[in-house]
DNA sequence: TAGATTGTTAATCGATTAACAATC
DNA sequence: TAGATTGTTAATCGATTAACAATC
Protein backbone atom coordinates (compact mmCIF):
# COMPACT_ATOMS: atom_id res chain seq x y z
CA UNK A 1 0.00 0.00 0.00
CA UNK A 2 3.04 2.30 0.43
CA UNK A 3 4.27 4.21 -2.85
CA UNK A 4 6.60 2.81 -4.03
CA UNK A 5 10.20 4.80 -4.23
CA UNK A 6 10.44 4.82 -8.10
CA UNK A 7 9.82 7.97 -9.45
CA UNK A 8 6.12 7.39 -11.23
CA UNK A 9 6.07 8.68 -14.87
CA UNK A 10 4.28 11.86 -16.02
CA UNK A 11 2.68 9.61 -19.08
CA UNK A 12 0.89 7.96 -15.47
CA UNK A 13 0.29 11.15 -13.73
CA UNK A 14 -1.60 12.49 -15.78
CA UNK A 15 -4.12 9.87 -16.51
CA UNK A 16 -4.47 9.44 -12.37
CA UNK A 17 -7.47 12.38 -12.53
CA UNK A 18 -8.82 11.27 -15.42
CA UNK A 19 -9.67 7.90 -13.24
CA UNK A 20 -10.51 9.93 -10.35
CA UNK A 21 -13.02 11.77 -12.39
CA UNK A 22 -14.37 8.38 -13.49
CA UNK A 23 -14.60 6.93 -10.28
CA UNK A 24 -16.65 9.98 -9.24
CA UNK A 25 -18.78 9.03 -12.12
CA UNK A 26 -19.24 5.64 -11.17
CA UNK A 27 -19.94 6.29 -7.07
CA UNK A 28 -22.84 9.00 -8.54
CA UNK A 29 -24.04 5.61 -10.55
CA UNK A 30 -24.01 3.78 -7.31
CA UNK A 31 -21.08 1.33 -8.54
CA UNK A 32 -18.93 0.05 -5.90
CA UNK A 33 -17.18 -2.98 -7.68
CA UNK A 34 -15.33 -2.46 -10.66
CA UNK A 35 -12.75 -4.75 -12.58
CA UNK A 36 -10.07 -3.68 -14.55
CA UNK A 37 -11.46 -4.93 -17.87
CA UNK A 38 -15.18 -3.11 -17.35
CA UNK A 39 -13.00 0.12 -16.18
CA UNK A 40 -11.11 -0.28 -19.43
CA UNK A 41 -14.52 -0.15 -21.57
CA UNK A 42 -15.36 3.07 -20.46
CA UNK A 43 -12.66 5.07 -20.21
CA UNK A 44 -10.76 3.81 -23.60
CA UNK A 45 -7.57 2.41 -22.03
CA UNK A 46 -6.28 -0.86 -21.93
CA UNK A 47 -6.87 -3.53 -18.78
CA UNK A 48 -3.49 -3.79 -18.44
CA UNK A 49 -2.57 -0.14 -18.19
CA UNK A 50 -4.78 0.57 -15.58
CA UNK A 51 -3.76 -2.26 -13.57
CA UNK A 52 -0.05 -1.25 -14.73
CA UNK A 53 -1.18 2.57 -13.29
CA UNK A 54 -2.48 1.65 -10.09
CA UNK A 55 0.40 -0.37 -9.04
CA UNK A 56 2.55 2.42 -9.30
CA UNK A 57 0.87 3.49 -5.66
CA UNK A 58 -0.25 0.16 -4.64
CA UNK A 59 -2.17 -2.74 -4.61
CA UNK A 60 -5.71 -1.42 -4.46
CA UNK A 61 -7.72 -4.23 -5.88
CA UNK A 62 -8.18 -8.07 -4.92
CA UNK A 63 -7.77 -11.02 -7.25
CA UNK A 64 -11.62 -12.53 -8.66
CA UNK A 65 -13.40 -9.52 -7.36
CA UNK A 66 -11.82 -6.46 -8.93
CA UNK A 67 -11.38 -2.77 -7.38
CA UNK A 68 -13.36 -1.10 -4.64
CA UNK A 69 -14.59 1.75 -6.75
CA UNK A 70 -15.23 3.75 -3.56
CA UNK A 71 -11.91 2.76 -1.84
CA UNK A 72 -9.91 3.26 -5.35
CA UNK A 73 -11.36 6.74 -5.42
CA UNK A 74 -10.44 7.85 -2.16
CA UNK A 75 -6.75 6.61 -2.51
CA UNK A 76 -6.46 8.07 -5.60
CA UNK A 77 -7.59 11.22 -3.54
CA UNK A 78 -4.85 10.93 -1.66
CA UNK A 79 -2.49 10.38 -4.33
CA UNK A 80 -3.46 13.93 -5.94
CA UNK A 81 -3.09 15.39 -2.78
CA UNK A 82 -7.05 16.20 -2.69
CA UNK A 83 -7.16 15.83 0.61
CA UNK A 84 -5.13 18.88 1.63
CA UNK A 85 -6.32 22.41 1.35
CA UNK A 86 -4.16 24.94 -0.69
CA UNK A 87 -3.96 28.57 0.02
CA UNK A 88 -3.89 30.42 -3.30
CA UNK A 89 -3.95 33.74 -5.36
CA UNK A 90 -5.10 34.50 -8.77
CA UNK A 91 -2.76 37.65 -10.05
CA UNK A 92 -4.45 38.62 -13.25
CA UNK A 93 -7.94 39.76 -13.08
CA UNK A 94 -8.78 39.79 -16.53
CA UNK A 95 -10.87 37.16 -18.64
CA UNK A 96 -9.32 34.01 -17.84
CA UNK A 97 -8.40 35.55 -14.33
CA UNK A 98 -11.96 36.41 -13.39
CA UNK A 99 -13.10 33.02 -15.17
CA UNK A 100 -10.80 31.13 -12.72
CA UNK A 101 -11.83 33.51 -9.60
CA UNK A 102 -15.98 32.70 -10.13
CA UNK A 103 -15.61 28.73 -10.74
CA UNK A 104 -16.43 27.64 -7.27
CA UNK A 105 -15.68 24.13 -8.24
CA UNK A 106 -12.28 24.36 -7.09
CA UNK A 107 -13.32 26.42 -3.77
CA UNK A 108 -15.15 23.05 -2.66
CA UNK A 109 -12.35 20.63 -3.68
CA UNK A 110 -9.75 22.34 -0.99
CA UNK A 111 -8.59 25.63 -2.90
CA UNK A 112 -8.69 28.39 -0.74
CA UNK A 113 -8.61 32.05 -2.79
CA UNK A 114 -7.24 34.20 -0.72
CA UNK A 115 -6.03 37.21 -3.01
CA UNK A 116 -6.39 38.19 -6.59
CA UNK A 117 -3.96 40.62 -7.99
CA UNK A 118 -4.07 43.13 -10.99
CA UNK A 119 -2.25 45.92 -11.97
CA UNK A 120 -5.78 48.12 -13.13
CA UNK A 121 -6.67 50.90 -10.52
CA UNK A 122 -10.00 50.07 -11.85
CA UNK A 123 -10.27 46.90 -10.13
CA UNK A 124 -7.96 47.13 -7.05
CA UNK A 125 -10.64 46.93 -4.11
CA UNK A 126 -13.45 45.42 -6.11
CA UNK A 127 -14.31 41.80 -5.23
CA UNK A 128 -14.95 38.71 -7.12
CA UNK A 129 -16.75 35.83 -4.67
CA UNK A 130 -15.57 37.87 -1.70
CA UNK A 131 -12.19 37.36 -2.38
CA UNK A 132 -10.42 41.00 -2.88
CA UNK A 133 -8.57 42.09 -6.01
CA UNK A 134 -5.21 43.36 -4.72
CA UNK A 135 -2.81 45.83 -6.29
CA UNK A 136 -0.05 43.66 -7.58
CA UNK A 137 2.88 45.65 -5.80
CA UNK A 138 1.72 44.03 -2.48
CA UNK A 139 1.93 40.17 -4.21
CA UNK A 140 5.13 39.09 -2.64
CA UNK A 141 4.21 40.23 0.58
CA UNK A 142 0.90 38.95 0.79
CA UNK A 143 1.86 35.81 -0.42
CA UNK A 144 4.67 35.45 2.34
CA UNK A 145 2.41 36.75 5.11
CA UNK A 146 -0.92 34.76 4.29
CA UNK A 147 1.59 31.12 3.51
CA UNK A 148 0.14 31.16 -0.16
CA UNK A 149 1.23 28.11 -1.56
CA UNK A 150 -0.07 28.23 -5.40
CA UNK A 151 0.04 31.02 -7.98
CA UNK A 152 -2.09 31.34 -10.69
CA UNK A 153 -0.85 33.25 -13.16
CA UNK A 154 -3.05 35.18 -15.71
CA UNK A 155 -1.33 38.02 -16.65
CA UNK A 156 -0.19 38.58 -20.13
CA UNK A 157 2.51 37.35 -22.03
CA UNK A 158 4.96 40.05 -20.94
CA UNK A 159 4.27 40.22 -17.58
CA UNK A 160 4.34 36.45 -16.68
CA UNK A 161 7.88 35.81 -16.16
CA UNK A 162 7.98 38.90 -13.50
CA UNK A 163 4.96 37.40 -11.85
CA UNK A 164 6.60 34.04 -11.10
CA UNK A 165 9.49 35.73 -9.75
CA UNK A 166 7.57 37.76 -7.19
CA UNK A 167 5.07 34.34 -6.26
CA UNK A 168 8.51 32.38 -5.81
CA UNK A 169 9.76 34.91 -3.89
CA UNK A 170 6.82 35.10 -1.54
CA UNK A 171 7.09 31.41 -0.98
CA UNK A 172 4.57 29.75 -3.03
CA UNK A 173 5.48 26.01 -4.26
CA UNK A 174 3.59 25.76 -7.33
CA UNK A 175 2.67 27.86 -10.16
CA UNK A 176 0.02 27.61 -12.34
CA UNK A 177 0.69 29.09 -14.96
CA UNK A 178 -2.14 30.36 -18.30
CA UNK A 179 0.46 32.83 -19.53
CA UNK A 180 1.03 31.62 -23.12
CA UNK A 181 5.28 31.98 -22.18
CA UNK A 182 7.81 29.65 -20.84
CA UNK A 183 8.58 30.39 -17.65
CA UNK A 184 12.14 30.10 -15.79
CA UNK A 185 11.70 28.96 -12.06
CA UNK A 186 13.36 26.91 -9.50
CA UNK A 187 13.81 23.27 -9.84
CA UNK A 188 12.30 22.74 -6.73
CA UNK A 189 8.82 25.05 -7.52
CA UNK A 190 6.34 22.88 -9.17
CA UNK A 191 4.82 24.37 -12.58
CA UNK A 192 1.88 23.49 -14.83
CA UNK A 193 0.91 25.53 -17.65
CA UNK A 194 -2.63 25.60 -19.44
CA UNK A 195 -1.63 26.78 -22.95
CA UNK A 196 -5.04 27.50 -24.60
CA UNK A 197 -3.70 28.46 -28.06
CA UNK A 198 -1.33 25.83 -28.22
CA UNK A 199 -4.77 23.40 -27.43
CA UNK A 200 -6.33 25.45 -30.06
CA UNK A 201 -3.61 25.07 -33.08
CA UNK A 202 -3.28 21.16 -32.41
CA UNK A 203 -7.08 21.07 -33.16
CA UNK A 204 -6.93 23.41 -36.14
CA UNK A 205 -3.79 20.84 -36.91
CA UNK A 206 -5.89 18.04 -36.63
CA UNK A 207 -9.00 19.58 -38.89
CA UNK A 208 -5.99 20.34 -41.85
CA UNK A 209 -4.99 16.69 -41.47
CA UNK A 210 -8.16 15.26 -41.75
CA UNK A 211 -8.77 16.90 -44.98
CA UNK A 212 -5.11 15.68 -45.67
CA UNK A 213 -6.37 12.35 -44.89
CA UNK A 214 -8.36 11.87 -48.14
CA UNK A 215 -5.72 13.05 -50.54
CA UNK A 216 -3.20 10.30 -49.17
CA UNK A 217 -5.69 7.51 -49.11
CA UNK A 218 -5.56 8.55 -53.04
CA UNK A 219 -2.25 8.19 -52.80
CA UNK A 220 -2.18 4.94 -51.52
CA UNK A 221 -4.60 3.48 -53.66
CA UNK A 222 -2.79 4.64 -56.51
CA UNK A 223 0.34 2.80 -54.81
CA UNK A 224 -1.60 -0.81 -54.42
CA UNK B 1 8.89 20.24 -48.99
CA UNK B 2 5.75 17.61 -49.66
CA UNK B 3 4.26 16.12 -46.20
CA UNK B 4 5.06 13.00 -45.95
CA UNK B 5 1.97 10.27 -45.64
CA UNK B 6 3.35 8.84 -43.00
CA UNK B 7 1.38 9.66 -40.15
CA UNK B 8 3.02 11.92 -37.67
CA UNK B 9 2.26 11.37 -34.25
CA UNK B 10 0.60 13.01 -32.09
CA UNK B 11 3.43 13.30 -29.87
CA UNK B 12 5.12 15.88 -32.37
CA UNK B 13 2.24 17.98 -33.12
CA UNK B 14 1.74 18.83 -29.59
CA UNK B 15 5.14 20.58 -30.20
CA UNK B 16 4.53 22.17 -33.56
CA UNK B 17 2.76 24.76 -31.48
CA UNK B 18 5.40 25.15 -29.01
CA UNK B 19 8.08 25.65 -32.12
CA UNK B 20 5.72 28.35 -33.62
CA UNK B 21 5.65 30.43 -30.50
CA UNK B 22 9.67 30.38 -30.13
CA UNK B 23 9.91 31.16 -33.76
CA UNK B 24 7.32 34.07 -33.32
CA UNK B 25 9.48 35.51 -30.24
CA UNK B 26 13.07 34.97 -32.48
CA UNK B 27 11.25 37.22 -35.19
CA UNK B 28 10.63 39.93 -32.76
CA UNK B 29 14.02 40.11 -31.90
CA UNK B 30 14.83 40.12 -35.41
CA UNK B 31 16.64 37.30 -35.31
CA UNK B 32 16.38 35.70 -38.31
CA UNK B 33 18.24 32.51 -38.66
CA UNK B 34 18.92 30.07 -36.23
CA UNK B 35 20.70 26.23 -36.07
CA UNK B 36 18.62 23.37 -34.65
CA UNK B 37 21.30 23.64 -32.02
CA UNK B 38 20.47 27.30 -30.57
CA UNK B 39 16.99 26.98 -30.96
CA UNK B 40 17.45 23.36 -28.99
CA UNK B 41 19.03 25.28 -25.84
CA UNK B 42 16.50 28.00 -25.87
CA UNK B 43 13.50 25.51 -25.99
CA UNK B 44 14.77 23.06 -23.74
CA UNK B 45 14.78 20.17 -26.35
CA UNK B 46 17.33 18.19 -28.06
CA UNK B 47 18.43 19.16 -31.32
CA UNK B 48 18.06 15.97 -32.82
CA UNK B 49 14.45 15.89 -31.33
CA UNK B 50 13.98 19.29 -33.30
CA UNK B 51 15.30 17.97 -36.51
CA UNK B 52 13.27 15.02 -36.12
CA UNK B 53 10.09 17.14 -35.35
CA UNK B 54 11.13 19.07 -38.65
CA UNK B 55 11.77 16.77 -40.77
CA UNK B 56 7.96 15.03 -40.36
CA UNK B 57 6.99 17.91 -42.83
CA UNK B 58 9.98 18.58 -45.21
CA UNK B 59 13.26 19.50 -45.12
CA UNK B 60 12.82 23.16 -44.13
CA UNK B 61 16.77 23.61 -43.18
CA UNK B 62 20.08 24.08 -45.30
CA UNK B 63 23.01 22.00 -43.97
CA UNK B 64 25.83 24.36 -42.80
CA UNK B 65 23.62 27.40 -41.99
CA UNK B 66 20.62 26.15 -39.71
CA UNK B 67 16.43 27.25 -40.21
CA UNK B 68 15.40 30.88 -41.63
CA UNK B 69 13.35 31.77 -39.03
CA UNK B 70 10.72 33.70 -41.27
CA UNK B 71 10.21 30.48 -43.71
CA UNK B 72 10.01 27.81 -40.71
CA UNK B 73 7.95 30.12 -38.59
CA UNK B 74 5.53 30.37 -41.81
CA UNK B 75 5.77 26.78 -43.00
CA UNK B 76 4.54 25.67 -39.49
CA UNK B 77 1.72 28.10 -39.19
CA UNK B 78 0.59 26.93 -42.42
CA UNK B 79 1.48 23.31 -41.27
CA UNK B 80 -1.16 24.15 -38.00
CA UNK B 81 -3.87 25.65 -40.43
CA UNK B 82 -3.21 29.05 -39.45
CA UNK B 83 -3.14 30.61 -42.45
CA UNK B 84 -6.88 29.49 -43.23
CA UNK B 85 -9.72 31.36 -41.09
CA UNK B 86 -12.38 29.14 -39.10
CA UNK B 87 -16.12 30.44 -38.07
CA UNK B 88 -16.81 29.50 -34.90
CA UNK B 89 -19.48 29.37 -31.94
CA UNK B 90 -18.95 29.36 -28.38
CA UNK B 91 -21.64 27.50 -26.74
CA UNK B 92 -22.33 28.29 -22.60
CA UNK B 93 -21.93 32.10 -21.55
CA UNK B 94 -20.64 31.33 -18.19
CA UNK B 95 -17.31 32.01 -17.18
CA UNK B 96 -15.13 30.68 -19.07
CA UNK B 97 -16.98 31.10 -22.17
CA UNK B 98 -17.42 34.34 -21.53
CA UNK B 99 -13.43 34.32 -21.48
CA UNK B 100 -12.66 33.10 -24.43
CA UNK B 101 -15.42 35.09 -26.15
CA UNK B 102 -13.30 38.38 -24.53
CA UNK B 103 -9.87 36.83 -25.57
CA UNK B 104 -9.56 38.67 -28.71
CA UNK B 105 -6.21 37.06 -29.72
CA UNK B 106 -8.18 34.49 -31.57
CA UNK B 107 -9.22 36.35 -33.38
CA UNK B 108 -6.39 37.68 -35.14
CA UNK B 109 -5.29 34.61 -36.04
CA UNK B 110 -8.24 33.46 -37.58
CA UNK B 111 -11.28 32.25 -35.47
CA UNK B 112 -14.34 34.19 -36.05
CA UNK B 113 -16.33 34.29 -33.80
CA UNK B 114 -20.02 34.21 -35.15
CA UNK B 115 -22.39 33.40 -32.12
CA UNK B 116 -22.26 32.76 -28.82
CA UNK B 117 -24.90 30.51 -26.96
CA UNK B 118 -26.87 29.91 -23.70
CA UNK B 119 -29.44 28.94 -21.77
CA UNK B 120 -29.84 31.89 -19.82
CA UNK B 121 -32.86 34.24 -20.97
CA UNK B 122 -30.95 36.82 -19.07
CA UNK B 123 -28.06 36.56 -21.24
CA UNK B 124 -29.59 35.87 -24.26
CA UNK B 125 -29.87 39.42 -26.88
CA UNK B 126 -26.63 40.70 -25.23
CA UNK B 127 -23.28 40.79 -26.51
CA UNK B 128 -19.75 40.41 -26.14
CA UNK B 129 -16.92 42.24 -28.15
CA UNK B 130 -20.07 42.81 -30.65
CA UNK B 131 -20.83 38.94 -30.71
CA UNK B 132 -24.59 38.51 -30.48
CA UNK B 133 -25.80 35.75 -27.54
CA UNK B 134 -28.39 33.64 -28.58
CA UNK B 135 -30.98 30.62 -27.28
CA UNK B 136 -29.41 27.13 -27.41
CA UNK B 137 -32.56 26.16 -28.71
CA UNK B 138 -31.30 27.90 -32.11
CA UNK B 139 -27.23 26.70 -32.24
CA UNK B 140 -28.02 23.18 -34.46
CA UNK B 141 -29.69 25.30 -37.40
CA UNK B 142 -27.31 28.41 -36.79
CA UNK B 143 -24.27 26.41 -37.00
CA UNK B 144 -25.92 24.47 -40.44
CA UNK B 145 -26.88 28.37 -41.89
CA UNK B 146 -23.43 29.95 -40.87
CA UNK B 147 -21.35 26.89 -41.91
CA UNK B 148 -19.77 26.88 -38.50
CA UNK B 149 -16.71 25.00 -38.29
CA UNK B 150 -15.60 24.67 -34.86
CA UNK B 151 -17.84 24.86 -31.66
CA UNK B 152 -16.44 25.54 -28.31
CA UNK B 153 -18.14 24.03 -25.51
CA UNK B 154 -17.60 25.85 -22.12
CA UNK B 155 -21.47 24.17 -20.72
CA UNK B 156 -21.59 22.58 -17.34
CA UNK B 157 -21.00 18.91 -17.37
CA UNK B 158 -23.66 17.43 -17.67
CA UNK B 159 -24.83 19.71 -20.79
CA UNK B 160 -21.25 18.99 -23.06
CA UNK B 161 -22.52 15.39 -24.57
CA UNK B 162 -26.06 17.02 -25.96
CA UNK B 163 -23.94 20.46 -26.91
CA UNK B 164 -21.82 18.47 -28.83
CA UNK B 165 -23.92 16.17 -30.51
CA UNK B 166 -26.31 19.33 -31.62
CA UNK B 167 -22.19 21.02 -33.02
CA UNK B 168 -21.78 17.55 -34.81
CA UNK B 169 -25.40 17.39 -35.97
CA UNK B 170 -25.21 21.64 -37.40
CA UNK B 171 -21.84 20.02 -39.41
CA UNK B 172 -19.11 21.02 -37.64
CA UNK B 173 -15.56 20.39 -38.39
CA UNK B 174 -14.15 20.12 -34.83
CA UNK B 175 -14.87 20.56 -31.23
CA UNK B 176 -13.00 22.95 -28.01
CA UNK B 177 -13.96 20.80 -25.14
CA UNK B 178 -13.56 22.50 -21.67
CA UNK B 179 -16.26 20.90 -19.87
CA UNK B 180 -14.87 18.39 -17.14
CA UNK B 181 -16.48 15.34 -19.84
CA UNK B 182 -14.99 12.73 -22.31
CA UNK B 183 -17.49 13.56 -25.02
CA UNK B 184 -18.40 11.02 -27.72
CA UNK B 185 -18.56 12.01 -31.11
CA UNK B 186 -17.99 10.26 -34.74
CA UNK B 187 -14.26 9.71 -35.27
CA UNK B 188 -14.40 11.93 -38.53
CA UNK B 189 -14.58 14.87 -35.95
CA UNK B 190 -11.98 16.64 -34.54
CA UNK B 191 -12.38 16.35 -30.33
CA UNK B 192 -9.63 18.62 -28.39
CA UNK B 193 -9.94 18.49 -24.73
CA UNK B 194 -8.93 21.29 -21.89
CA UNK B 195 -9.68 19.83 -18.80
CA UNK B 196 -8.46 22.36 -16.35
CA UNK B 197 -9.21 20.25 -13.36
CA UNK B 198 -6.80 17.46 -14.27
CA UNK B 199 -4.35 20.08 -15.02
CA UNK B 200 -4.72 21.34 -11.45
CA UNK B 201 -4.75 18.16 -9.96
CA UNK B 202 -1.45 16.92 -11.73
CA UNK B 203 -0.22 19.83 -9.96
CA UNK B 204 -0.98 19.29 -6.67
CA UNK B 205 0.27 15.30 -7.36
CA UNK B 206 3.63 17.04 -8.56
CA UNK B 207 3.41 19.51 -4.88
CA UNK B 208 2.97 16.30 -2.57
CA UNK B 209 5.44 14.56 -5.01
CA UNK B 210 8.44 17.44 -4.02
CA UNK B 211 6.97 16.67 -0.30
CA UNK B 212 7.38 12.82 -0.77
CA UNK B 213 11.05 13.39 -2.17
CA UNK B 214 12.74 14.21 1.10
CA UNK B 215 11.54 10.65 2.61
CA UNK B 216 12.53 8.98 -0.81
CA UNK B 217 16.18 10.45 -0.48
CA UNK B 218 16.60 9.78 3.36
CA UNK B 219 15.54 5.97 2.05
CA UNK B 220 17.91 6.02 -0.58
CA UNK B 221 20.85 7.23 1.76
CA UNK B 222 19.86 3.88 4.16
CA UNK B 223 19.89 1.49 1.44
CA UNK B 224 23.28 2.39 0.27
C1' DT C 1 37.93 24.65 -49.76
C1' DA C 2 36.95 23.90 -44.67
C1' DG C 3 33.53 24.32 -41.24
C1' DA C 4 29.02 23.95 -39.97
C1' DT C 5 24.81 21.90 -39.72
C1' DT C 6 21.29 19.39 -41.76
C1' DG C 7 18.60 15.02 -42.97
C1' DT C 8 18.42 10.37 -41.90
C1' DT C 9 19.64 5.86 -40.20
C1' DA C 10 20.77 3.16 -36.14
C1' DA C 11 20.82 2.60 -31.08
C1' DT C 12 18.66 3.46 -26.86
C1' DC C 13 15.29 4.33 -23.81
C1' DG C 14 10.71 4.29 -21.94
C1' DA C 15 5.89 3.28 -22.16
C1' DT C 16 2.30 0.13 -23.43
C1' DT C 17 0.54 -4.37 -24.09
C1' DA C 18 0.44 -9.33 -23.43
C1' DA C 19 0.81 -13.26 -20.65
C1' DC C 20 0.38 -15.85 -16.66
C1' DA C 21 1.22 -17.35 -11.95
C1' DA C 22 -0.70 -15.95 -7.54
C1' DT C 23 -4.72 -15.67 -4.91
C1' DC C 24 -9.17 -14.12 -3.48
C1' DT D 1 -13.47 -25.80 -4.98
C1' DA D 2 -13.74 -23.35 -9.59
C1' DG D 3 -13.90 -18.96 -11.73
C1' DA D 4 -12.42 -14.49 -11.87
C1' DT D 5 -9.25 -11.05 -11.71
C1' DT D 6 -5.35 -9.08 -9.82
C1' DG D 7 -0.16 -8.02 -9.51
C1' DT D 8 3.87 -8.56 -11.99
C1' DT D 9 7.18 -10.15 -15.34
C1' DA D 10 8.31 -10.43 -20.19
C1' DA D 11 7.55 -8.92 -24.99
C1' DT D 12 6.41 -5.37 -28.02
C1' DC D 13 5.93 -1.09 -29.65
C1' DG D 14 6.94 3.75 -30.24
C1' DA D 15 9.47 7.87 -29.20
C1' DT D 16 13.80 9.99 -28.19
C1' DT D 17 18.65 10.36 -28.66
C1' DA D 18 23.06 9.51 -30.90
C1' DA D 19 25.84 9.23 -34.80
C1' DC D 20 27.37 10.36 -39.18
C1' DA D 21 27.31 10.79 -44.18
C1' DA D 22 25.54 14.31 -47.26
C1' DT D 23 25.92 18.93 -48.57
C1' DC D 24 25.52 23.83 -48.22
Amino acid sequence: MERSSQKVSMAVVRRLPKYYRYLEDLLHKEIYRISSKELSKIMGLTASQIRQDLNCFGGFGQQGYGYNVEELHKEIGKILGLTKRYKTVIVGAGNIGQAIANYSHFEQKGFELKGIFDINPKLIGLKIRDVEIYDVDYLEDFVKENNIEIGVICVPREKAQETAEKLVAGGVRGIWNFAPHDIKIPENIVLENVHLSESLYTLTYLLNEKLQEGTDNLENIELD
